[in-house]
Formats: C-alpha cells, sequence, structure tokens
DNA sequence: TTGCTCCTCACGTCACGTGAGGTGGC
DNA sequence: TTGCTCCTCACGTCACGTGAGGTGGC
C-alpha cells in the first residue's frame, strides 16, 4: 500500500519516513491568507512548499509554516515582500539585517502615528469648518506686515501684495495652508530629534524651497530674505533653531 | 493682435473677458502634485481643466485649482479618489456627504493610530527577542489545564494534548500568537466603545471561528466549550463581557 | 536654432483579487 | 456520479511612475 500523499490529514503514518505535511486550503486557513496569496508566495519564490503531489497539488511542510508564519508576521508589520525577502536570505537569518529591518519598519511606524496623529487634527478642523477651503490669509499677512514697520519698505509691502494679487488662489493657499503646515511639521521633526539629514526633512525643506520660488516670480528681489528675517523676529529663539535646522538639512 | 494664451503668465490683460490661468507645470509647482498626477485626475474626469491652447496645453483657472487643492487636501488625509469625486459632486457641495467622508475618514485614521500603536508594541517585542517565531506555547497551554482541575476531564486533556501534537506548529502558532492578539483587539474595540455590529469586529469574530475549527479538527466533541468556560473562569467578568461582545458581532 | 515645456500613448508597479476553464480525490 | 478542492493562465485593481517619440513656445 503507498503512502497517500494527498489525504486531508497528509502522510502522517507513524515509522514512516515523510513528516505531516498540509495542503494549501489548510494552509490558509491556518494562516488567514487566501490560497491566491500563497500561489503568489510560491511564483515569487517567497514560500515555496517543499513538496508537491503526484498530480500537482502543492504540500507544505512544518518548515514551510515557519517560515510563512515569520513571513505574515513582518507583512502585518507592513514590511514589503521585497525587505521579508532580503531578510530571510540573509547569511544570519536571524543577525543584522533582520534587526534593521526591523528598526526601519519602527522608525517609519512611529512617522505613520505621528502623521496619523496631525490628520487626525486636520480632518476635526476640516469637520468643524465645515470643508476643506482654505481661506483667504494673505489679506491677513498683509496687514501683520503693515502693522510691523521696519522690516519692510511700503514699496516692497505694496510689490508683495500687488504679486499676492497676481498668485489669488495660488499665493493664498501656499501663504495661508501648505507654509503653515510645513513648518508645523519641520518644527515637530526637530523637537522629537529626526536629524536634519533625515529624507522626511529633506523633502520638507525642498517643498519650502519650490513654494519660496512659487511666490517670489520670475525675478526675486531679496525681499523674501527679509520676510523670513520678519517671520524669525516674530517667532522667537525656536524659530530662528527651525531655520537653521532646515539649512542643514538643506546642505546634507 | 490677438491674445496669448499659451504665455507663461496665461493671459492676464487688463479690460480682457479672460481670467489669469495657470499651465500644468505651474501648477505642479503651486501644488506639489506631479504632471503626471494632473493628467491622471484630468483621465478620470476628477479636475478637468476648463481651457486649452490652440494646441492643446492644458489651461487651469481659479476656479480649477480651488477644487484642485480640495482634492489634494482629502487625498492627503487617505481619501480615495473614487469617494472624493462622490464629495465633490453632491448636491449642496458642502453638505451631508462631505460630512459623511470626513467622519468615515476619522474613524479609520483613529483606528490606524490604534492599529499603529499595537504594530509599535510588537516590533519592540520582535527587537528584544530577536525575531518573528511563535515559541511554544501549547506546552505550557496544557501544563495550565492539568493545574486547573474540575473544566477538563484527564481524557479531554490527553486528547487535546495529542490533537495539538498532531497540529504542530499549526496549533502552537494559532493558539500562543493569533488569539491571543485577536482577543486582545477585540478587547480594544470593546473598551473604546465599536459598536459590536462593525466590520472590524465581525472580522475578528470570523478569524477567532475559523482558527476555533481548525483547531477543533474534523470530529467536534464539545471540549472547545469547556475551554472557552475555562478562560472566562480565568480571566474574570471582562472576559465574560468579550465573549458577549464577540457573540452579537456575529449575529450582527 | 537651442532648451525647456507640453502632448499622447502605453507599459510598469505592488500584492494580490477575480473569474475562466479544467482536473483531482473522497 | 456529485461536491469540494486544487491546478494554471490571465486580466483587473489603485494611483499614479516612467520612459518613448513627437510638438509647441520663448
Amino acid at each position: 500500500m503507498a503512502p497517500d500523499e494527498g489525504s486531508s490529514q497528509g502522510s502522517w503514518q507513524s515509522g514512516s519516513q515523510s513528516e505531516r505535511t498540509w495542503r494549501i486550503g489548510e494552509v490558509a486557513a491556518a494562516t488567514g491568507l487566501t490560497v491566491r496569496a500563497l500561489h503568489h508566495y510560491d511564483e515569487i519564490g517567497m514560500v515555496v512548499p517543499s513538496e508537491r503531489t503526484a498530480s500537482g497539488h502543492r504540500l507544505y511542510t512544518a518548515r514551510d509554516l515557519t517560515v510563512l508564519y515569520r513571513v505574515t508576521a513582518m507583512r502585518q508589520s507592513g514590511i514589503p515582500l521585497t525587505a521579508i525577502g532580503d531578510a530571510l536570505t540573509s547569511p544570519t537569518d536571524s543577525g543584522d539585517v533582520l534587526r534593521d529591518v526591523i528598526d526601519q519598519q519602527l522608525e517609519q511606524v512611529e512617522r505613520q502615528i505621528r502623521a496619523a496623529e496631525r490628520l487626525r487634527e486636520r480632518l476635526l478642523a476640516a469637520r468643524d469648518e465645515g470643508g476643506f477651503d482654505s481661506g483667504d490669509w494673505y489679506a491677513e499677512i498683509i496687514k501683520l506686515m503693515r502693522q510691523l514697520p521696519g522690516h519692510l519698505s511700503p514699496e516692497e509691502i505694496d510689490r508683495m501684495s500687488r504679486r499676492m494679487g497676481e498668485l489669488g488662489v495660488v499665493g493664498s493657499h501656499a501663504v495661508g495652508v501648505e507654509m503653515p503646515r510645513l513648518y508645523g511639521e519641520a518644527m515637530t521633526e526637530m523637537r522629537i530629534g529626526t536629524p536634519a539629514s533625515d529624507p522626511v526633512v529633506r523633502r520638507i525643506a525642498d517643498r519650502l524651497d519650490q513654494l519660496a520660488e512659487v511666490l517670489r516670480g520670475p525675478e526675486p528681489d531679496g525681499t523674501g530674505d527679509r520676510v523670513r528675517g520678519m517671520w524669525v523676529d516674530l517667532g522667537g529663539p525656536e524659530w530662528g533653531e527651525l531655520v537653521a535646522y532646515l539649512d542643514e538639512a538643506r546642505t546634507s
């Protein structure tokens, strides 16, 4: 009597050389994955079942399942399959590569938490204000400039005011919505100790520069720097720190 | 002299009927989106520029930009484009549909935050323990059962022990890793007041049932119910509440 | 004339979902 | 023989990314 490898319990004869195996449907139930996902992992070589029946049905061994559980744990942590592959095929198997993958993922998750919390604030604000409109901030900004003499000459203020008029929605959104948000995010990163060389900070700095260019227009005249100086004076020492932090990000 | 609609400043002649318009590259810089993303929004009809030059170049009006800013704000909140489309084309435009979309997204974000925080705990644990292995819990469970007489007969314990031996990694992972996690998640949902009818709770209950089936095997004998009873006795009144909560989820 | 911007296809990405049509095993 | 499970294509999803090859405007 030949061992029947395709039985619903797998081959489990005592004294036999072959170990207990699981069919793909059993594996799906055990892991909560779909059959299609297991096919996918097989296709890309992530988890290839060690055996097949004569008719081609996949049979997973306990060792296969151990690998699979590790993969699902990492997947549920949001680690992409390519990175999981790297961690699994690394020489020591539980050494530095895995540690690096976990640390990277940990940083990303912590950033996700902060981003989601900011998102939550924004959604609450949008709900209270009844929408996602950007308001008409630039009039406020111009007023503020007039009230604080010594930074900009009346001519410069008029020129900026005209420029903002030309820019319309683009200007008011940049100054009133996006820049405050970007500066807020940068401030958070600085406070929690994210190094200025981190790509996240770099992205914020780059976007701020792009917006500054949009606002400056084709012929810059140095007004922008004086506006920045005004903000630093208004915002206190922490604003000065933030400006230095962003400058460092730009050169790293 | 015909108005030149394709100039880099758009048509902005004083006295002209036509308003200021923006070319696609200017819009990309203003919003931080890519040109390709704007093409995509045009293709699917999400934000279609109101004008084109004679040669086919897209021209965005201030009104187009206002819509676009609203879209980007919602996209950055993680709202899918289809839902954004629903909110934008709703009759009142700032009425119930938008409110619903925001509320739904708010719930999802709050769930994301909790999930990410749990993820963080798991990653920290994995880092401390040096990996994602599932350990050998079922021996502990069996021991616990022997120490608490009155719930299961020695024969039942032996049968369960044999069954766990057959299940191997599948059993120990289900009992030692996934079920504790699922019960923990369900407990969190219950404590924060998520209604039992919520699909999230339903998914947890369904997955628990599927795991129970995997553990029970082909011939159930009522042992499972007595094991549950044991857990309720061990866990105190909150465990009883949790069991009722999950039962409600299953019938909703 | 030279760059830079813009155009329209059209295929690629990521981790599978979803049938289509057929075979295997109790 | 009837169900249920399994098999292999193969196209679809989502929000764009990434060239390919060509035109437009200062």
